[in-house]
RNA sequence: GCGCCGGUAGCUCAGCUGGAUAGAGCACCGGAUUUCUAAUCCGGCGGUCGUGGGUUCGAGUCCCGCCCGGCGCGCCA
């Protein structure tokens, strides 16, 4: 389907040229439907340039407007707003012209993927290893799997790059830790099993600080570690694989896939840009790079510490080892030369956001990433308890991402106990349909807040009917799916030369919302807002609602004549599909019954 | 101290590169409706957008000051 908003813009910015008033023609969905459906703010701004009154040049922008065969005739209102609405007959063209399913393909609404391709790197989730995964990424995880969905499905090349903490002093110590407990695990280190990784973590550390001879074991670990001894690589090896699969319960829980790559991954190259920073060290005007007590040092501009010294990014430390600046670094020549990522995105918490610009602008300074490559640090919010405070369990401990999700499954089959009025459910049923409706309600309740906000969690909500939740979604979806079963049409079988006849201000409300989800989609693939995925959809719904409303809407299966019955089964099927896809970008489940 | 993020209705949150009387949900009040899944629809109540200036035809949005909250600021990630 084509977007409506680029065919508008097109127009207006053809009348504008006309008559010399080139420019940003600023079409925008108009936010009250008593303004129409879209609108041009331009010629407020540029009649000031031309020496004429804004009403005036709008007027002269409408009498050169060619748009008879799409839109109502334009209305200047107000100071010089123009005000556009779509002819009914238009919004039915469009829509009748979307093809119906694709057999066994992913259901596209018609909508045509990108002309430009890129490739697309996206830093996600990335855990460490030694700890169980808690709150704190869900969010990067949720967020970064949807913007990799919306992205795929305008064209892009995806790489999701789950970059875990897998490396680093405190995996020598949970090595030797490992070593005294289970000794045995270097005959059969596929066999490992740590129940609860949070207190196998606890024990060592606490075996860490008390016991001096288990320290200087643990270092000496974490040499042969660095210095690949087989055996402790083995053992390494064993634990990070048993944690992963902690995580991997996680992911498949949550639908995510990602490629793990974690930091261990990057040694080599490590070693191998500081040998191409030193290069580049001889050559530095100003001396950028230098060596300042002992580390290796970034001095960009721009950056002061709290004394108002300069502020390095230290990429090899004193003792020679590495941190998360050179490991960064390194991702980016892994993304850019070897994966060939022209767009690289770090879904990670906000609170590392002056640690992203210096690695960005260091990157850029040492010419590991050019200007044919952007970078960019997508940064979220925290995610509070209900009071608003950092979430921690009552001793202080994060809370595992594990507790919640089986906390929000539990809620959702109450939930859906508490509404299966005639019992339909099975035991069977009813736990698969909790599982989907509880993990979504969590998904969902992320999704839908700005991105960049804190929001606190709060089960209750996330799981209510009304609002803009995953159940009302989920359920909005399914009524549709019983609207069908019940006339006997099965998914997107009605043909797609089926005519589809807008009349009632229901069908063409409904219908302008279903024209708008391509040029939504692709206004949230450009800016990477998730939440503005789930406002649609909401409206989405509650368009539909208002059409299917027995006071105020139309009739469906019941309707006459058979071309209007059609044509409304139509827009139920293409409302739903719409939801379904939409849903599924945000990486949400539906259920075909609730 | 410097920097970043936030402060919008009783509560939870939107508000797209400045655009029309600032929106939604919940809560509260009223109405419809014995239902093509009411898990619905319609209406009402409710905000000096932290605060004081400035820029603009137009500011919740941009600039400056101040207040409040959170976070970050050299070898953890």
């Amino acid at each position: 389907m084509k977007s409506v908003l680029e065919e508008l813009s097109r127009r207006v910015r053809t009348a504008m040229v006309k008559v010399g008033a080139d420019g940003d023609p600023i079409v925008r969905a108009s936010q009250d439907a008593k303004f129409g459906d879209y609108q041009s703010n331009a010629a407020m701004g540029l009649a000031k340039k031309l020496g004429k009154k804004p009403r005036d040049l709008a007027a002269e922008i409408v009498a050169a407007l060619e748009i008879d065969d799409i839109c109502e005739p334009a209305e200047i209102a107000g100071p010089g707003f123009i005000n556009l609405t779509l002819k009914p007959s238009y919004l039915g063209k469009l829509l009748t012209g979307v093809p119906s399913v694709a057999d066994g393909g992913l259901d596209r609404l018609g909508i045509e993927p990108t002309a430009d391709p890129q490739v697309v790197v996206v830093d996600l989730s990335s855990p460490n290893l030694a700890k169980e995964m808690h709150v704190g990424h869900l969010r990067s995880t949720v967020i970064g799997d949807c913007i990799c969905r919306v992205l795929e499905f305008e064209g892009h090349t995806v790489h999701r790059e789950n970059h875990v903490g897998d490396w680093g002093t405190q995996f020598g110590m949970l090595v030797a830790h490992l070593l005294r407990e289970k000794p045995d695990i270097i005959d059969h280190p596929d066999e490992l099993v740590i129940a609860d990784l949070e207190s196998f973590y606890v024990a060592a550390k606490n075996r860490f600080d008390a016991d001096e001879a288990f320290k200087a074991e643990s270092r000496e670990t974490v040499v042969k570690l660095q210095q690949g001894d087989p055996t402790t690589r083995k053992i390494w090896k064993a634990f990070c694989d048993e944690s992963l699969r902690h995580c991997h319960d996680i992911y498949d829980r949550l639908q995510v896939r990602l490629t793990d790559r974690g930091e261990s991954y990057y040694t080599d190259r490590m070693e191998e840009i500081i040998g191409r920073i030193e290069k580049k060290m001889v050559g530095a005007d100003g001396g950028w790079i230098r060596e300042s007590d002992g580390a290796l040092c970034f001095f960009l501009d721009g950056f002061t510490t709290r004394d108002g010294e300069p502020l390095p990014m230290i990429v090899r430390k004193s003792d020679g080892g590495f941190n998360y600046a050179t490991s960064d670094l390194a991702t980016i020549t892994h993304r850019v030369e070897e994966l060939g990522a022209t767009r690289i995105l770090y879904v990670v918490g906000l609170p590392q956001k002056q640690h992203f610009e210096m690695v960005f602008a260091g990157a850029r300074k040492v010419g590991f990433a050019g200007d044919d490559v952007a970078l960019e640090h997508l940064g979220f919010g925290s995610v509070l308890s209900k009071s608003g405070v950092m979430f921690k369990t009552r001793e202080g401990g994060t809370f595992k991402l594990k507790a919640l999700l089986d906390e929000a499954v539990e809620r959702a089959l109450a939930v859906l106990r508490e509404q299966d009025r005639d019992g339909g459910f099975s035991e069977a049923q009813a736990a698969k349909t909790a599982e989907i409706v509880g993990i979504g309600a969590v998904k969902y309740f992320d999704l839908a807040h700005a991105r960049q906000s804190d929001y606190k969690f709060d089960i209750d909500h996330m799981l209510a009917m009304e609002g803009n939740t995953a159940p009302y979604m989920m359920y909005a979806y399914a009524r549709i799916r019983s609207i069908g079963r019940k006339a006997g049409v099965a998914v997107g079988a009605l043909p797609a030369d089926e005519p589809i006849l807008l009349e009632h201000p229901t069908e063409i409300a409904l219908a302008v919302k279903l024209v708008q989800f391509s040029e939504t989609l692709h206004g949230i693939a450009r800016e990477l807002r998730p939440n503005v995925l789930t406002e649609y959809l909401y409206e989405l719904a509650k368009a539909f609602s208002r059409f299917y409303d027995k006071k105020n809407g139309v009739r469906v299966i019941d309707a006459t004549p058979e071309s209007v019955r059609n044509s409304r089964l139509r827009l139920c099927d293409l409302t739903a599909r719409t939801l379904k896809l939409g849903l599924g970008l945000l990486g949400i489940e539906t259920v075909e019954r609730m």
